[in-house]
RNA sequence: GGGCUUAUAGCGCAGUUGGUUAGCGCGCUUCCUUGACAUGGAAGAGGUCACAGGUUCGAGUCCUGUUAGGCCCACCA
């Protein structure tokens, strides 16, 4: 037998039991038609993003469920990768680049691509190594990335049907538009903000006075109209105002012309539904190129969009003398400008949402242009309908509700990204047709204003290739469109694409649709739903049919972790610090089904120290069972010793464990079932401290350490390993590491990752035992609480007389004898019904018997006494002072109630305490 | 504005479909280095389950309302 430490050391068993694992091929699975699949995908972390909280939690999740369903007998599978997160991507490599002076435009397409995936050669596995510190069992061969030569084909061959089938489509409508990334964004990645904001109101006078008749009786300052707007530098981009047709108080001046100021240009007073007449003036200034209602009206009312501002967010020639100047700087001086032309009537506070770059945090400009979206509602309605039918269900059900929701308003999706780093749309543009159509500009590096009126579909070829020629004019100067797809393009196909699609491979016949999604709630919309919709669409099935959604990581002040709030706590710290085993054990500890998790560095606690608890506990069995014993007297024989006619009955205790056990495992198993992780945990936990250590090694301590090994001893060294085993088994899926370092310390064997998940023995659930267990649980404790109160050492040893209430009481007792007296340290026991109280005696008295410790002799009673009335006079002195406080009328009077009542609660307690020792007193 | 979610011991949280005495971890008090473990063991103190109603034989749990947090969504300029 080795020696072994009686501290558990991760640092000396986590990278080698690792290397193990992975050389064992324990974590690649291929097809195995003798087994059912169970699949799940990784959640692909963006490629430049490092381990955070979130990620091993939800890594931690994953690899428990694989590991189980592993130990199952599945084939279970774990497809690992990341994105390419083509904006975030770009931004870190630009940066690195200007780090050297080297701006992407200087470096031009071809070379800076180059340099990005130089950068992912370099840094792009970060993340998947971190990963196995956590002790992650996936497939690593198996790991994909979204730029893979497979994926991007996907990518093409998913664009190019959509397209086919008329769900993806090009057009001018106001996108998201982020002026630092200079790139269109999706909804979902401009997401909104409150900021505090302010509302400007402005006098549009009308062209020609008009007559006092005309002018709005609100404002009387000019004649003219006061629209309110948060974006003042916008209204150079103006072309009418708008009211509410039922308006009264502007009901007559629809059709009235104005004066647009600054700009000085002529624009019209317009009736539409849209505008509120409580907000505001309740009239509208008509912004149609950068605002979407706007741009709607506009539309309405046949009204021309004018664009004010280039790309990168500074104003263009057609804001006349601001040109050139950043969108907030003019802001500032159009807003001068107007109060010194005496134009702006007021300004008030006012706090809005405002759309800001996932990716920069930059605030989003609403922006007409040209870009390509797939429809959405065509493949909105089979997955909402896979979802309603209960073909996909959400743990917890809530996020169901907030999934349907934001489906059944799903609107569409704009996928062109004015990037290089990312798939290439798969689109060609005829030159010699956009000649035709005159207006096209296939070249669209810069978004002119001219873009605007582009005929959108004139000499456009989809295709995956690029054509030889023009199939309408035969032209041969094509041109690929400039943008790139959005990432979320390529995750969308993640759980087929990973396996082969487009290709009908034997991996996505076998492995697809995948068992379940562990994924955080921020990505329900950009991910999921996506998921469900390509994987209806390209594959004609569901994707997954279990979506696991775990809480956000939060640090203890509820904040979320953050690089730039500073209150990360690093995983590989904590592995560094704790292990990986008490990382992965804590984080699911206080993880309950789907709430935030609220963290601090103290709660790895929990799990080092319950680490080192499995430690000891195997130690000890270890320590007192011989090697020899694991194999000649394997767990599985266990059942004939309880077999009748056998000489080894199992004893009370045994029967206890193995009946705590059965239910243990039957409860765990049930609980992963709906991925309430941190109750199966919690289970296993109390099972194996406070059941196993706690009481059946100390139940069975005497009789393992004084008796050799063999059936003399009873059976307890078979259980003891049997329950062991089990238990580690039970555990390893939480905490991996341990339970192999131990599994392996036992013998030369294969390892625990591939062992046989426990099942429930009936036969051995027994709950008569476990309540009797608890009867002779209350003895014991009742025994010690005496010894507690009473200052008596362990080393004393006591007779104790205990007088059975109950039938059945004394039965129970009389079986246990051996344990009590073992466990209470005790000369002797006497279990009589007809036992008087003898003198001198403390008793304590349960629904199931009343006991009497005789303490003559054990300890010095006169002193004793001694020691218990002067502790009762002090109480005494207490009671006096609280009872003339309580009698003072001047307390009385001016105290308030709650002060009052809790001195009479105390004196209350006093009380109590005298009565007791009084009692103690007289017994004694 | 819509939706979701939380309120249980000093702190952090469990408590599945209503059912004995409401649990766990940390912290606190007292004791113990006993032959697996002080990252441990034994004993203990500490709760009007946010508030107000209601349903029920029975409510921490279900319903309604109130209060206070948190999150997500949203085109009132």
């Amino acid at each position: 037998m080795k020696d072994i430490p009686p501290r558990y050391n991760p640092k000396d068993y986590e990278e080698s039991i690792y290397s193990k694992w992975e050389k064992s091929g324990f974590f690649h699975q291929e097809p195995d038609l003798s087994k059912k699949p169970f699949t799940i995908v990784i959640p692909p972390p963006n490629v430049t993003g490092i381990l955070h909280m979130g990620h091993a939690l939800n890594n931690t999740i994953q690899d428990i469920l694989v590991r189980w369903k592993r130990m199952q007998g599945f084939a279970s599978l774990w497809v690992p990768g990341t994105d390419h997160a083509g904006i975030a991507t770009q931004n870190v490599v630009e940066k690195s680049l200007a780090r050297k002076g080297v701006t992407r435009q200087l470096l031009g397409r071809e070379k800076f691509v180059d340099e990005v995936w130089k950068w992912r050669e370099q840094y792009g596995d970060t993340i998947i190594m971190q990963l196995k510190r956590l002790g992650a069992s996936c497939d690593w061969e198996r790991t994909r990335f979204t730029m893979d030569k497979g994926l991007s084909e996907a990518v093409l061959e998913a664009f190019v049907r959509l397209y086919n089938k008329g769900l993806i489509y090009r057009g001018n409508y106001i996108i998201n538009w982020c002026p630092r990334c200079q790139t269109a964004l999706s909804d979902e990645e401009a997401p909104h903000q409150d900021v505090e904001g302010k509302l400007y109101y402005i006098l549009y006078p009308f062209k020609e006075a008009q007559g006092d008749t005309l002018q709005p009786s609100a404002f009387s300052l000019q004649p003219g109209i006061v629209v309110a707007t948060t974006r003042p530098e916008t209204m150079l981009g103006d072309v009418a105002v708008a009211v509410n047709p039922k308006d009264r108080r502007y009901k007559k001046l629809i059709g009235a012309k104005l004066m647009l100021p600054i700009v000085e240009k002529e624009i019209e007073i317009i009736a539409d539904d849209f505008v509120d007449k409580k907000f505001g003036t309740g009239a509208v200034k008509v912004t149609p190129a950068h605002d979407p209602n706007d741009f709607e009206m506009a539309k309405r009312h046949g009204l021309e969009p004018v664009r004010i501002m280039r790309p990168d967010g500074k104003m263009n020639e057609n804001a006349s003398r601001f040109n050139g100047m950043d969108r907030f700087e003019a802001r500032k001086l159009i807003v001068a400008e107007l109060e010194e032309k005496k134009l702006l009537i007021k300004i008030e506070k006012h706090d809005h949402a405002v759309g800001h770059c996932y990716r920069c945090n930059t605030v989003i400009e609403p922006y007409l242009s040209l870009q390509w979206f797939v429809k959405m509602k065509p493949l909105a309605e089979p997955a909402i309908e896979a979802v309603k039918s209960g073909k996909i269900k959400f743990y917890p059900k809530r996020w169901t509700k907030v999934y349907l929701n934001w489906m059944e308003n799903i609107r569409d999706w704009c996928v062109s990204r004015q990037i290089w780093w990312g798939h290439r749309l798969p689109v060609y543009y005829c030159m010699d047709c956009a000649k035709q159509a005159s207006e096209l500009k296939a070249d669209r590096d810069s978004l002119e204003p001219a873009a605007c009126s582009l005929q959108p579909n004139i000499g456009v070829i989809v295709s995956k290739v690029k054509p030889d020629k023009c199939p309408v004019c035969g032209g041969i100067d094509l041109r690929q469109d400039e943008d790139v797809l959005d990432t979320w393009f390529s995750s969308w196909l993640w759980p087929f694409s990973t396996l082969g699609w487009p290709e009908e491979t034997k991996d996505l016949e076998y492995f697809y649709p995948t068992s379940a999604l562990v994924t955080a709630p921020e990505i329900l919309f950009f991910w999921v739903a996506r998921m469900i919709m390509s994987g209806i669409e390209f594959k004609k099935d569901i994707p997954f049919s279990d979506v696991y959604i775990h809480g956000t990581v939060r640090d203890a002040a509820g904040k979320k972790m953050s690089k730039s709030l500073g209150n990360i706590i690093d995983p590989l710290e904590i592995i560094d610090g704790f292990s990986a085993d008490a990382l992965r054990f804590s984080i699911i500890s206080i993880t309950s089904a789907g709430q935030d998790v609220f963290l601090s560095k103290e709660k790895f606690e929990i799990g080092r120290n319950f680490a080192n608890k499995i430690w000891n506990a195997s130690r000890f069995v270890l320590m007192n069972v011989a090697a020899d014993d694991f194999s000649t007297r394997p767990a599985a024989s266990l059942g004939e010793y309880s077999a009748p006619g056998t000489s080894l009955e199992l004893s009370i205790a045994d029967k206890w464990i193995l009946s705590r056990l059965s239910r243990t495992i039957d409860a765990t198993t049930k609980a992963l079932k709906i991925y309430r992780f941190n109750e199966a945990e919690g289970l296993v936990y109390d099972f194996f401290w406070h059941d196993f250590c706690d009481w059946y090694v100390e139940m069975v301590k005497p009789q393992i350490m004084t008796q050799g090994s063999g059936p003399e001893d009873g059976g307890a060294k078979d259980v003891l390993i049997h329950v062991l085993e089990d238990s580690l088994k039970l555990l390893h899926p939480f905490m991996p590491f341990v339970t192999e370092a131990i599994w392996q310390n036992i013998k030369e064997r294969e390892s625990i990752m591939v062992s046989k998940w426990p099942e429930p023995e009936k036969r051995y659930v027994n709950k008569q035992i476990e309540s009797d267990i608890e009867v002779m649980k209350e003895a014991i404790v009742n025994i010690r609480n005496i010894r507690s109160d009473m200052n008596i050492p362990y080393s004393k040893k006591l007779t104790v007389n205990i007088v059975p209430l109950k039938p059945g009481v004394e039965a129970i007792l009389s079986g246990s004898v051996k344990y009590i007296k073992s466990l209470a340290q005790l000369e002797n026991l006497i279990i009589d019904a007809k036992l008087k109280k003898p003198k001198s005696s403390l008793s304590a008295v349960t629904e199931n018997f009343n006991m009497f410790v005789p303490l003559e002799g054990v300890i010095d009673i006169e002193a004793e006494k001694a020691r218990l009335f002067k502790k009762q006079d002090a109480l005494k002195q207490q009671l006096l002072l609280t009872g003339k406080r309580l009698k003072d009328k001047n307390f009385m009077g001016n105290a308030p109630d709650n002060v009052i009542n809790a001195e009479q609660e105390k004196a209350e307690k006093i009380k109590e305490q005298i009565g007791r020792l009084g009692k103690t007193i007289k017994d004694l």
